[in-house]
DNA sequence: GGCGGGGAATTTGTCCAACAATCCCATAAA
DNA sequence: TTTATGGGATTGTTGGACAAATTCCCCGCC
């Protein structure tokens, strides 16, 4: 049987109980179909109340990794029904899954730009014109054109009419920001101004034109060099 | 400022606050930045424990909707930062999301037989030929050649090479798997023998031989056939 | 011996009360 | 004006209690 040791209190509680369980089940430790002790055992284990459990217990109920029921306990529930796709900051610390996670974006962004030059509407194009101008107008490289950047990409999301891809796409984004942020990759003022408002202008121009092909490649390329810009080795 | 209506026992109680919130997210009612009710005013408004008011919070926050700290309250994030990607299994029930997310797990099951035609290793041609047998070899239509199927799928995505472009398809198929059982769509028996094994097989040879273009060819005409078996009308 | 019923034990769900830790803000002091 | 400082507000944690649902065993009955 699993063992649980002693939390040591470097955060809520909670989160640290529940961290413990998805890395006992990440090991092997925890299976498919296992019983987890009873919610007064484990605070006894842990050293901690029973509210504090039932608190990360729910948490792996709402993510669908347990199943509780009232009288019965709680079992863990098979991988493939997990209700959530959560991608764990910490793991993006090494670089392997850094560019796994770029790819990934990628291949989204490349599909969504043919997908929206041939569903956009005006009030998407006007949209993304927006925000190249606003990349182009500011005049400093400084967060405003960051936020112009994001809000392109999220235009041309939108243009796909498939909120799930929209939202996945700008998921995947905003976990790629905030670990290109802490690792210190940023862009150099040139790069943005001379080279970044032009590849965004040749995928707008290929999504008015409604030509899916050239929409694909032009962001390919503005994939490949925000890649490059950013030290991502892309495959 | 947003009302909190009464709870009516209709389940796990945390689960029906969580959604209440999360409604109010969603019609505007909330919206980044507010501030949250606390959770003694809260346990009042609802009529429920402080206990169970806290479980909800707790999940809003692993969710990253919400921000909290002790002394100051809980706040809403901005929406780009929420932590997991989560589809709701309530929202499948139209039809317009249902093709959505079909039009989502295709265009990343393309892009993945491509790159698995490329990366793939002996040891992931033998899972999925081994898939495919195992199809063809089941004597019935039943949960057994599903189960091979979507054997099939995994060991693809797997071939990637890519954690998690694998894992977010595994993630969309569970899904889509879940919502076609329970609208009732299924395949007959006929499909499955003659018509989908070959499908699989076309994938196979062209990952097999390296040939990106063709594969990608060959799990676009999958897709579309098991769109066309379901009868989800795909654009 | 097998079978069904009933009750006890187990376990999660909910509630309540209290205290600790932290933050915010107003007030007072330099 | 700026800096302490104190108190109120709010989340974090604890402990205990009871309700509701499930499981399991034991007992009586056939």
């Amino acid at each position: 049987m699993a063992r649980f040791r002693q939390i040591d209190r470097g955060g809520p509680l909670p989160d640290l109980i529940a961290a413990q369980i998805m890395a006992q089940l990440r090991s092997g430790e925890l299976r498919e179909g296992d019983a987890l002790p009873t919610e007064t055992a484990l605070a006894g284990m842990l050293g901690v109340s029973r509210n504090v459990v039932r608190e990360a217990i729910a948490r792996l109920r709402s993510d669908g990794v347990i199943d509780t029921r009232q009288g019965r306990g709680a079992v863990i529930r098979p991988l493939s029904e997990r209700a959530t796709f959560r991608i764990d900051t910490a793991a993006l610390g090494s670089i392997e899954n850094l560019v796994d996670l770029f790819e990934l974006r990628g291949l989204l962004e490349i599909d969504a730009a043919g997908i929206a030059a041939r569903r956009r509407s005006d009030t998407d194009l006007a949209a993304m014109e927006a925000a190249i101008d606003a990349m182009a107008g500011a005049s400093e490289f400084d967060e405003l054109q960051l936020e112009a950047d994001a809000r392109f990409h999220r235009s041309l999301g939108q243009a796909t009419r498939n909120g799930y891809l929209s939202t996945i796409i700008d998921y995947l984004s905003s976990r790629l920001k905030e670990t290109t942020r802490a690792t210190g990759r940023v862009y150099t003022r040139d790069d943005l101004i001379d080279v970044t408002i032009g590849e965004h202008r040749r995928v707008f121009d290929a999504v008015k034109s409604g030509d899916a092909e050239a929409a694909r490649a032009a962001m390919a390329g503005h994939i490949r060099g925000a890649a490059a810009r950013l030290g991502v080795p892309l495959p």
